[in-house]
DNA sequence: GTCCCTATACTCGGATAGCAAGTGTCCGAGTATAGGCGG
DNA sequence: CCGCCTATACTCGGACACTTGCTATCCGAGTATAGGGAC
């Protein structure tokens, strides 16, 4: 059971998209530059953030993605469920009616499968966990927790890229 | 992120090892029988739970697997990790650490991502719900649920194989 | 000088190859048993 | 009749193809902008 490397990447880009100024959008090749990640691929992670609602997008020159809500409305168990999918991890094929003890009437299985109803409330807890924290909370915890030069870092690149888009202009 | 439909299979028939009388075996092609599972590859499967210490396998006729402690003793998280492996879904690849912000020296990353802290809180609370549900709860579960035609079955298969093992010899 | 038009360059969006892991299968090594033989 | 030996058949154990889904990439459709020209 191995989850996407998608759902890292799109967290971190929906965390930094959290830390912009209201009405700011960036494109999909900066943030990409920002995680040293490729950029067709992280391209292709955003466009289904944009699908499930999460990401705004803009189109043609200062385009770019932009957060859909207010980040602490937006929480990390939807980021998750639009990259990795909705459907949770155990899938029951109702072994137990099958084989030489099943082949009975739907009326005789009235009770769940144990083991179905087990997996799935494991599933429960751990949706329930990614559901209490929101994107603004991880933007809070970073901006809290990071060392003062990465974030001096992080400020300085964000203003290299604003003069690298005037000097085109 | 989808698991391996082998939990599913071992984890049944545990459940099923564990309503057998005390020193009983039963092989891994009765088991694939009584499931209606492909054999080779349930018994694969089977060798991943003995490697794991929680199956017992003896060789030969009148061999075949059996449980390696009492089955209130076994969890289910250990028969998960045993079929689906023991490292947690997410990995982190400190994303942090790279690109134009990151590159700084080690100490300037002393608390943890925040992500991957998440995410590993999420992975706890799911195995925690793994492991407070033992085999023996599950059997239990099964024999106080199952309709008493699916049982009928189940004990008629039992005492069919029993024949027809005393008839070769 | 102002407005409009056109060409441009940049953005997202979906369709297309490559690869790793899970899925399914097979055959060989080892062992308790069952029958036959000798005492 | 009893004990031993041998051959047997059945079991687990690990090594070998195949398919699905994630990984990675590219090119085309659409749009706001920037410059030039006409009024």
């Amino acid at each position: 059971m191995r989850m996407s490397k998608g759902v890292e990447w799109t967290v971190h880009c929906c965390t930094l998209l959290a830390a912009l100024p209201e009405g700011t959008n960036m494109p999909a090749a900066r943030l990409a530059e920002f995680h040293a990640v490729p950029a067709p691929y992280l391209t292709k992670h955003l466009q289904a953030l944009a699908r499930a609602g999460i990401l705004d997008s803009d189109s043609g020159p200062r385009g770019g993605f932009r957060l859909a809500r207010p980040a602490p409305e937006i929480t990390v168990l939807e980021v998750v469920e639009a990259i990795d999918g909705r459907e949770p991890a155990f899938t029951c094929t109702e072994i137990r009616r099958r084989g030489p003890a099943g082949g009975l009437a739907a009326s005789e299985y009235r009770k769940p499968c144990g083991i179905h109803a087990l997996m799935d409330s494991a599933d429960e807890a751990w949706r329930s966990e990614l559901a209490a924290t929101s994107i603004g909370d991880l933007a809070l915890y970073v901006a809290a927790t990071a060392s003062p030069k990465a974030i001096g870092r992080a400020a300085a690149w964000f203003q290299q890229i604003s003069v690298r888009e005037s000097k085109t202009s």
